[in-house]
RNA sequence: GCCGGUGUGGUGGAACUGGCAGACGCGCCGGACUCAAAAUCCGGUGAGGGCAACCUCGUGGGGGUUCGACUCCCCCCACCGGCACCA
């Protein structure tokens, strides 16, 4: 064993005899007896090099894989590419690259870092969205939804730039402009594909509240974005036309407040009763969060409650994606109504009155929950009351029904772009939209196109690829040109991991055997899309007959950002750490400026290369800071005296086993026999690492205890000789060998060289999670804590299991106790657990 | 605006279901080693007071429940996150 610990050394080393013993070191097979763990971190876009973000991520699902490894489950484990998507092809618009070249280079390059950095995948099951045997499933998906109707399509906008005539990611589009030329993005009506998630949204709701193994911050977001609310479909006839109109709302005890009725500016009605020009000029309008515009159609609705008759407006703010597309404003009681009325002069009547008694503020709608007023034979009663009697007196008259509505729409996977999975559809003249039959599948992305970033997609220009036949009547017909959504390929990706390469993928016996995943990490910014996403597909999944589970992730593990310092020269703005050292500018050497701590990003140039960390420290290093710094769930401030902190740790185990190993291969094979305070520390200490990882992941408190242990090792002093030597020297290899076992999933390859280094013969990866045992570990002495009042007065040595009488009267007896007692009444003494005694007085 | 979360030393963070606040790490201070420095090792380190043993205060602020509150309840403040004309 050398001196030195050389991290690139012994890291190549073992990386090498991991990945030599044939491929399938970490792979995972379909077992009959062993229990599975499927343990995924989600799958990253190639973008070039892994981040820090991804360093946390895959380093705490890689302690959670080799943990659980240890624990004897048939770990699976997999890694794989989120490999379509836009960056490539706006790589290939600057840069001239090939999407296709560009991804697989990056993908490249990333796995030889997370090869790096140690993590256990069985790269047998590595996947990459953008290959046809994977994307073809997505087309297989998506044809299976045609059938069932789930997918569909539809006419709907999108993001248009004028200038570059093409179509705009969301993302694409900055303060309304065009990200690239800066000319006003509009919006453009297009046909496109919709997936009918809204059909689960109730499963998905209510089954949300099952997943106890997600964060609550996450389930509630998803309720939130699902958004169901129960309301009251009310019908208002329109005056003097056979017409009604439908309003949606939530408060049907306000519908004797009604004052006037909102169509939005798509309402069919609308187009109907209002004069084209003035509408176009709110359709302007439409979506933007700016000033409520309305236009008077002239016309009059009868309130069904009442028969008032009150007027029809059409509002920019009324969404037609939403309930009817038509409101009843109640300016009284909602804040929107209300400035909506004030900037036409519209009539207020107050419907409901605060409970209390007391007035109406002046200048806003009141919207809390209240009293009747003026409502006809409602008034008196409380809102929740009174929305329920409402909602019938409508029903029975036949006027309305009890609605509920979602907030969520359906997904629209249309993108007008190359990079992505070909929407397996074919337009015919005659046969209309034709799905390509299954055994023509996948339907292959061309290479062979132009990319320009102006004008229509490349895909809408490759004439080999657009022009086909109809699959139905052998006529010309023309291919769908849009590409899926990104997110249409991570709704399943867990799922053709089940399978490896080399298997068919959706393969039944293996979905029953991996699913769900046990446990999902990854960031909190997939807490709705992705996630909720991957839960409806689940659930596809199950009606198509393939699986039986509905959630795909049992439990899920949201990970905080990587974060550090931001630094600014007056002069030169962000600066690289290595440009600030010393805290002045590399460039002009003035002093810089320190910014707050934000999440690392290429922007804010506060951000840390992997690369250069490992080659700095190695890949063990910065695992165990990543674990150390905080716990998974919270943001992690990055410190490079931390890091350095963390490497310490490291170098004191490494020195201490160098500078012990003749004393440690003296007792090689044999166990200790008696009881001491470093045996009781070993014990406790496999019982501190053990909770805290079973206990939701906290991986920093763990390795503070391992630390302790080495703590109290290096501070163990073995009698000099006689038997007592001997027994001093078992008890400490005996320590070694578990701290060496429980450091292993967090630092695998030091514990490896370590673990070898100390003779034992087999790899430390196949080595069983250490056992405790409780008797041993307990404390014989315990330090009985005496409060008088609730403040502590003193601390005493007592042996461990004294009767709560037998404390008490050891406190009352000490010196110190009676002193602070002395003239006073005892009232009453309490003790607790046996370690704790406070005394009452008066 | 609505919903949710967080707030603990100089600092990142500990504290199991109400029972010793500050584990572990970083930083800082002192010491050893060295010609010297770095590295390493040892010791100290919440604030205030006292020669001392000890005492007082202290978990964003204010109140409450309790023998006892970082932990439970009410009000307020600050910061972070999600949604945002969803009727």
């Amino acid at each position: 064993m050398k001196k030195r610990y050389e991290p690139g050394e012994i890291e190549l080393k073992w990386q090498e005899i991991w990945a030599q013993k044939g491929k399938n070191i970490f792979s995972s097979r379909v077992s009959k007896t062993a229990p599975k763990f499927y343990c995924l971190e989600m799958f990253p876009y190639p973008s070039g090099k892994i981040h820090m973000g991804h360093v946390r991520n895959y380093a705490i699902g890689d302690v959670i894989a080799r943990y659980k490894r240890m624990r004897g489950y048939n770990v699976l484990h997999p890694m794989g590419w989120d490999a379509f998507g836009l960056p490539a092809e706006n790589a290939a618009i600057k840069e001239g690259v090939h999407p296709a070249r560009w991804t697989h280079e990056n993908i490249a390059y990333m796995k030889k870092q997370l090869v790096r950095l140690g993590l256990s995948y069985d790269w047998s099951r590595e996947l990459a969205t953008c290959l046809p045997e994977y994307y073809r499933w997505n087309q297989w998906f998506f044809i299976k939804m045609y059938e069932k109707g789930i997918a569909y399509r539809k006419a709907s906008f999108v993001n248009w730039c004028p200038s570059c005539s093409t179509v705009l990611a969301n993302e694409q589009v900055i303060e309304g402009k065009c990200w690239r030329c800066d000319s006003t993005v509009i919006q453009k009506e297009l046909e496109q594909w919709f997936l009918r998630i809204t059909a689960y949204q109730q499963e998905l709701l209510d089954a949300a509240d099952s997943l106890a193994g997600w964060p609550q911050k996450v389930v509630l977001m998803q309720k939130n974005w699902i958004g169901r609310s129960e309301g009251l479909e009310a019908m208002f006839r329109v005056e003097g036309s056979d017409e009604s109109i439908v309003v949606f709302t939530t408060r049907a005890d306000t519908l004797f407040g009604a004052r006037f009725i909102c169509l939005a500016p798509a309402h069919p009605l609308a187009e109907k009763f209002a004069e084209p020009g003035a509408l176009a000029k709110i359709r302007e309008h439409y979506g933007k969060v700016d000033e409520k515009h309305g236009l008077f159609t002239g016309r009059y609705a009868i309130n069904p409650a009442n028969g008032e008759k009150i007027p029809i407006y059409v509002a920019n703010f009324v969404l037609m994606e939403y309930g009817t597309g038509a409101i009843m404003s109640v300016p009284a009681h909602d804040q929107r109504d209300f400035e909506f009325a004030q900037k036409y002069g519209l009539p207020v009547k107050v419907a409901v009155k605060p409970e209390g008694g007391e007035e109406i503020p002046e200048g806003k709608a009141f919207e809390e929950d209240g009293i009747l007023a003026d409502s006809g034979p409602f008034t008196g009663l409380k809102s929740a009351e009174a929305r329920a009697k409402i909602a019938g007196f409508i029903e029975g008259k036949g006027m309305g029904r009890r609605m509920v509505n979602y907030r969520l729409r359906d997904w629209g996977i249309s993108r007008q772009r190359y990079w992505g999975t070909p929407i397996p559809i074919i337009y015919c003249e005659h046969c209309g939209a034709v799905p390509v039959p299954e055994k023509d599948l996948p339907v292959i992305l061309p290479e062979d196109v132009k990319f320009t970033g102006t004008g229509a997609s490349p895909l809408a220009e490759a004439e080999n690829f657009v022009n086909t036949v109809c699959p139905s009547c052998g006529g010309k017909a023309r291919r769908e040109t849009d590409t899926m959504d990104t997110f249409m390929d991570s709704s399943w990706y867990y799922v053709r991991y089940c399978s490896r390469k080399d298997e068919p993928a959706l393969d039944k016996e293996n979905l029953r055997y991996y699913m769900p995943v046990d446990q999902y990490v990854g960031g909190v910014e997939h807490a709705v899309l992705h996630l909720l996403y991957s839960r409806f597909f689940m659930r596809v999944i199950r009606d198509l007959g393939l699986s039986e589970v509905p959630e795909p992730f049992q439990r899920l593990l949201t990970q905080g950002m990587v974060c550090m310092e931001t630094t600014r020269c007056p002069e030169h703005g962000w600066l690289y750490p290595s440009e600030a050292e010393g805290g002045v500018c590399a460039k002009c050497g003035r002093s810089v400026e320190r910014g707050r701590t934000e999440k690392m990003s290429k922007s804010k140039r506060n951000v840390v290369d992997p690369d250069h960390l490992i080659k700095t420290y190695g890949a063990d290093t910065a695992r165990l800071f990543s674990l150390f710094a905080a716990p998974p769930e919270n943001d992690l401030q990055w410190s490079e005296k931390g890091v350095e902190g963390a490497q310490r740790f490291i170098l004191r185990v490494w020195a201490f086993i160098h500078d012990n190993m003749e004393r440690l291969e003296a007792v090689k094979g044999q166990l200790p026999e008696g009881k001491s305070p470093l045996l009781r520390k070993t014990h406790q200490t496999i019982m501190r690492v053990t909770r805290d990882i079973e206990r939701e992941y906290h991986f920093n408190t763990a390795i503070a205890a391992m630390m302790e242990l080495v703590n109290t090792l290096t501070a163990f002093e073995p009698a000099e000789s006689g038997p007592e030597n001997r027994e001093d020297l078992r008890q400490m290899r005996f320590a070694v060998e578990k701290m060496l076992l429980l450091l292993s999933p967090f630092c695998p390859h030091v514990a490896e060289e370590l673990w070898e280094a100390i003779g034992m013969p087999a790899s430390i990866r196949l080595e069983s999670w250490p056992g405790y045992d409780e008797e041993a570990a307990r404390e014989e002495e315990i330090e009985l804590v005496i409060q008088v009042n609730g403040k502590v007065r003193t601390k005493i040595m007592v042996p461990h299991g004294l009767p709560d009488d037998e404390l008490k009267t050891r406190a009352m007896a000490l010196p110190r106790i009676q002193d602070a007692v002395a003239g006073r009444q005892v009232i009453n003494i309490f003790a607790v657990k046996g370690k704790l005694v406070n005394i009452v007085i008066r």
